[in-house]
DNA sequence: ATTTATTTTTAAGCAAACCAAAAAATAATT
DNA sequence: AATTATTTTTTGGTTTGCTTAAAAATAAAT
């Protein structure tokens, strides 16, 4: 296997990240926003990564990654959320503060190092937040959990992970001590505006809008 | 300040690591062998260094680095040694391991990420081979060593640092349990090929040949 | 002081990534 | 179906960093 660039890795991991959810072909257009560039840089680069067998490309088709492909992207998502979780359990980042670090650090090269990274932090499952990470072999694990907006009244759970990741909804549930692992319990829905009243573990009340609980993740007791 | 490239890093560095040892001006050549690359690339991007005002330049004459370069080159060198400290101390690497991955680890940026790396490491002011590692704002501790071959016969003192860092001289210390920290005695010199016989802590008695100790710093106890 | 050898720089050019603008293909509208 | 709008690709050009071969400068040797 020939060496990847880091820019070529970026790329592979937008893909991977674009397809994984409806999971058909990334556009060039949907990459170049991931990726903050031109379409034409997008195509150009989509022709190399084609040469090198790691995506399948059609003009004006979109494209999806190769096994190959995949792969690489894989190892790159369990780097990046392995350093996650150094920066925040180790180095005591917060979690909104860690990403640009990891985007960095996942290109780091060493298989050695990532094993014994691995090792050192515990053979996390899940990143600080909450987001799975996939083993050395590439498996993932995967959590059962519901957007809180989809929880009925009385419901029982924990925060188990974010939809979105954006430092100001990280630093507002930090505010609110919605932190990952606590538990909370529905206790009314407004159906004016769908915002839910909830309790948190800390003995708090709190009203939560709907923009909130569309964007976090709870395991129920069921 | 400007932006640095990886590869305008690496130069400074190589140009700080000629420069330091006999202070003079560092020549194309020097510089070209140091990063295993031709003369022309590294006049090539003297160019560029001198104009960013990284290094003073003066056609034919060598290179030295500007304050702000050689700030630059400290800074690495800290990054460096702090991320070998890591991977020796936290993930379990043996001394002879570390420097490709601190190579790469060295050019991760983030100010406060080398804060807390040095803060979790507790401020070590040695790497793993006994080499200072600068404080944040660029200071350097100095040790009182000296080369073993230096040493007379009787003297005691305790190993504080290699001069070779190559792979098989670490190793072959690592076979002969001269691991940093360790205490040992000059018993006997050898004038035919200024070999030493040594006392070592763990009681075992070694010949050590005038290549092994050229390389080898000690520390006495006076 | 010339000649010879070495070092350094220039010149020309390549590959990776990027971009803006033009052209081509696809999708959406009337 | 024909026009319009959008998306994608092509074209031409940039910068960074590298390379080989030739030219120029410096250093060494006769």
């Amino acid at each position: 296997m020939q060496h990847t660039s880091t820019a070529e890795e970026n790329y592979l991991k937008a893909i991977f990240k674009i397809t994984e959810k409806e999971g058909k072909t990334a556009t060039t257009n949907a990459i170049a926003a991931a990726l903050n560039t031109t379409a034409a840089s997008v195509t150009d680069m989509l022709k190399r990564l084609a040469e090198k067998d790691l995506i399948n490309y059609e003009k004006y088709r979109g494209v999806q990654l190769s096994s190959g492909g995949e792969q690489i992207a894989t190892i790159l998502i369990r780097k990046h959320r392995l350093w996650e979780v150094f920066l925040v359990n180790k180095l005591g980042f917060a979690w909104d503060e860690v990403h640009e670090l990891a985007e960095q650090l996942e290109h780091i090269q060493g298989e050695a190092l990532v094993e014994r990274l691995d090792e050192y932090l515990g053979r996390p499952q899940f990143d600080p937040h909450g987001d799975p990470i996939p083993d050395a072999e590439g498996r993932w694990t995967y959590q059962s959990q519901a957007l809180l907006s989809t929880l009925d009244v009385g419901v029982h759970g924990v925060i188990t992970g974010v939809e979105d990741h954006s430092t100001a909804f990280l630093q507002y549930l930090d505010r609110m001590g919605l932190v990952l692992g606590a538990g909370i319990v529905v206790l009314e829905r407004f159906e004016y505006d769908a915002s839910l009243r909830i309790l948190n573990d800390d003995g708090a009340e709190r009203i939560l809008s709907e923009k909130v609980t569309q964007n976090l993740y709870i395991k129920t007791n069921a």
